[in-house]
DNA sequence: GTCTATAAGCAGATAGAC
DNA sequence: GTCTATCTGCTTATAGAC
């Protein structure tokens, strides 16, 4: 007997998207090592064997749940980078399209650099799932920032120390939430507005750190 | 019979030093959940039962291993934010502080935010641990930026945004290193080389950026 | 596809000899 | 203080009914 799809929005379509929902939300506050089966299938209102029936065993669920996430943190990201944006347009454009994006999953940051970080295998499964975009992105970013550089409207900076600066200001502040809330004594409306407030400084801060000497 | 203490430097002291070593190498790269007792007491050449005479359990084990980390990795750079010297001086001092600390202990960032993400309740513990200098280093680094502000030698910029630019400039590479790697295709010396260069323009890079308009 | 029941393995913790 | 041996409980994974 064949089950009529009825077309639902989100997170209750079907179990095994149901699964995947609650083994993200599962994995990305506990870590892989953490995560417990169990938890999973109370979060997704299943039965534990359930998801062997799905995805064999944990080590696949925790697969498929880690590369769901870099898919979300990097493929809008990696368009911007490489797109043919002026300089400044896209610089304010991606600080902008990243705190949205991470306001809204904050805790995505802290899971992706804990898992790479605690299993090196990871790392591969990044790297290759990065190897489409990486060389044109880069390529296109160094076209860009050299050409200005030689105009003179531009401060000499390596095209690998650019990008790293513009994604450290923006995805540490995530990745660091709670070290953060403690040094600055706030809570989690205050972490919002800390960010709101984020999304002016950053790019005149960076924009500024830019602008070439005299 | 009481043992008699050698003078020894280091690593190979004594059983209960050997373990914490070996406690923090093993919990620095699993995390906390992904790490075993027996892998620990292999590494301190110890038997795990030893584990447990000397710090009862895995939890107060854990909890001595966040304590030294983040001790080590703010208790100076606490210091220098706070102290009297200058704005220009203070960032060029911080900045070369951290990544040569952070060059020799470079997985300490990944674990410390992967603890503070995971396991909320050592958020409590950091907060506990940073109360003391918390209040005068934001206080001084808050009238040094005044000042500045007021005399027209310095860019408009919230204290607490300044401090976490500085901090995410200097701590994500190392907490991001192995998606650092990827996407610039840097094997472990290749890494080495991106800190060395960025020791060179970190500084010139925020400098500029604190550099009032016109 | 989804469940209940259970097997199999492992990790943390303790008892007790030396 | 340090070891060997062992227990207990938990977690993943499977068998098999429906």
């Amino acid at each position: 007997m064949v089950k009529t799809r009825v077309a639902t929005t989100g997170s209750d379509r079907d179990a095994e998207h149901r699964i995947i929902a609650a083994a993200h939300a599962v994995f990305v506050r506990r870590g892989t090592a953490g995560a417990r089966m169990q938890e999973i299938a109370d979060e997704a209102g299943v039965n534990k064997a359930l998801l062997h029936y799905y995805f064999r065993n944990k080590r696949r669920l925790a697969d498929a749940v880690f590369q769901r996430a870099i898919q979300r943190l990097f493929e809008r990201v990696a368009e911007v980078l490489g797109s043919d944006e002026p300089l400044e347009a896209k610089v304010e454009t991606l600080i902008g399209l990243y705190l949205d994006q991470l306001s809204k999953a904050p805790f995505l940051p802290g899971y992706v650099l804990a898992e790479l970080n605690q299993h090196p295998e990871r790392a591969t499964q990044f790297a290759a799932s990065m190897r489409a975009r990486r060389v044109a992105m880069l390529a296109t970013l160094n076209r860009q920032l050299k050409a200005r550089i030689r105009a003179g409207t531009l401060r000499r900076i390596p095209t690998r120390q650019f990008i790293v600066n513009l994604v450290s200001l923006c995805i540490f502040p995530f990745a660091a939430r709670p070290m953060i809330c403690a040094v600055l004594n706030l809570d989690a409306d205050g972490f919002v507005r800390f960010i709101e407030e984020r999304k002016k400084v950053l790019p005149e801060f960076f924009l500024a750190a830019l602008r070439p000497p005299q």
